[in-house]
DNA sequence: GGCAAAACTCGACGGGGTGTAGATTTTCTG
DNA sequence: CAGAAAATCTACACCCCGTCGAGTTTTGCC
């Protein structure tokens, strides 16, 4: 990873093989929408890319790396979003807001968001980056559901774990509806904003 | 080896090949716990069930075909269970007792069930009993909704949308719960139940 | 410009896992 | 007991992964 340098340096310091590597990710995202992961061979990545395998071999270690980049890739991407997106002060707006944004992030990077889920648990670099993704949120939702009157704790019934819950409840279920179509995935929005407004007391 | 046959004339019909296939479903079940399904290789199967591969391989057609059934033998005993299972009428009741069902069912073949979700997308035949299971809990947790006064529909609002994203986030949260500890597994439960009773609009 | 080092590319190899084929032994059944 | 069916084994061909060493280009520096 470089550092920091003055932004318009002059250099070209755009190597080769940071197009490579940009190239071999893109492929990757391509073929996993195709055939999906298992079915998605090294050497059709490296085939893609317009190189042969051992090429491959000189930028990432595995099969597995690959993959691990491209999350890491997308992840960081909605990190940097959420990190942009100012938070409301008013619960019921900042819920509204929530949602949203998770109806662009998924519509936008459902694919790999999927991808990640399932290789979790077989790829551990991918499951602490998910889990770590799968905190922020819960502390949003935390903050939130605590705004909103609910006690702060970490017993079952308190803000903490019924964010947990709250969390788990959209990812999974804008998991299958994002194999659907946006539709799905807007009603499905309505749906968890509507048990998330419940769980918070903000709908009689 | 448990080589003793029954030299009683009891039906004949207990072929030797149903004891190998029980043998085989077992093992698998071992190794998964061991060293999770990748890592699991079919010649360690089968050298679990005290056979070669070759053998193996007359019982069933791949690696895959040994997990679904695997699964195929776990969810039906879900589904006999389910069945057997008096549904109460009084709508607190009813989600009392269905909580205290899950946590049992995933207390005992929590590796399993969670083996069914991870490959659900890969492997077809297997996306297809969980997705039938699934439906049974939704269309449960409907019926549960619709009696608490939830008006009935498809729309995002209505009990049987509610009810998938209430189903959604009890699988995943039961999922995370599932591979840490039984008490973890209680405190979801008691987090989940809370949310559906405030869903349903029982808790003020 | 020139030259060494770093970046990059390739083809070939070994290893491990899968699924199949054919021969062989065990178990029923009449 | 004989023949069919069930069950088992060994051997093989294939695919894919990851590594290696040997070449080729690009970059950085004098």
């Amino acid at each position: 990873m470089p550092a920091h340098q003055p932004a318009h340096s002059r250099r070209t310091t755009e190597r080769k093989g940071d197009v490579r590597e940009r190239a071999i990710l893109d492929t990757c995202e391509a073929l996993l929408a195709q055939k999906g992961y298992d079915a998605m061979t090294v050497g059709d990545i490296a085939q893609g890319a317009g190189i042969t395998r051992g090429a491959l071999y000189f930028y990432f270690g595995s099969k597995q790396d690959v993959i691990t980049a491209l999350v890491a890739r997308t992840v960081e991407h909605l990190w940097e979003r959420s990190r942009a997106t100012a938070q409301a002060d008013e619960p019921r707006q900042a819920i509204e807001a929530a949602m949203r944004r998770t109806v662009e992030l998924w519509n936008e990077h459902g694919l790999v968001m999927r991808t990640a889920i399932d290789l979790s648990l077989t790829v551990p670099e991918i499951g602490a980056l998910w889990n770590h993704t799968a905190d922020l949120f819960i502390a949003a939702i935390t903050a939130v559901l605590e705004r909103a009157g609910i006690q702060a704790g970490t017993a079952p019934e308190q803000a903490s774990a019924m964010a947990g819950a709250l969390c788990w409840m959209i990812e999974r279920t804008f998991y299958h509806a994002s194999q659907e179509s946006r539709e799905k995935l807007q009603e499905a929005s309505e749906t968890c904003e509507h048990i998330w407004l419940t769980s918070a007391g903000l709908i009689t």
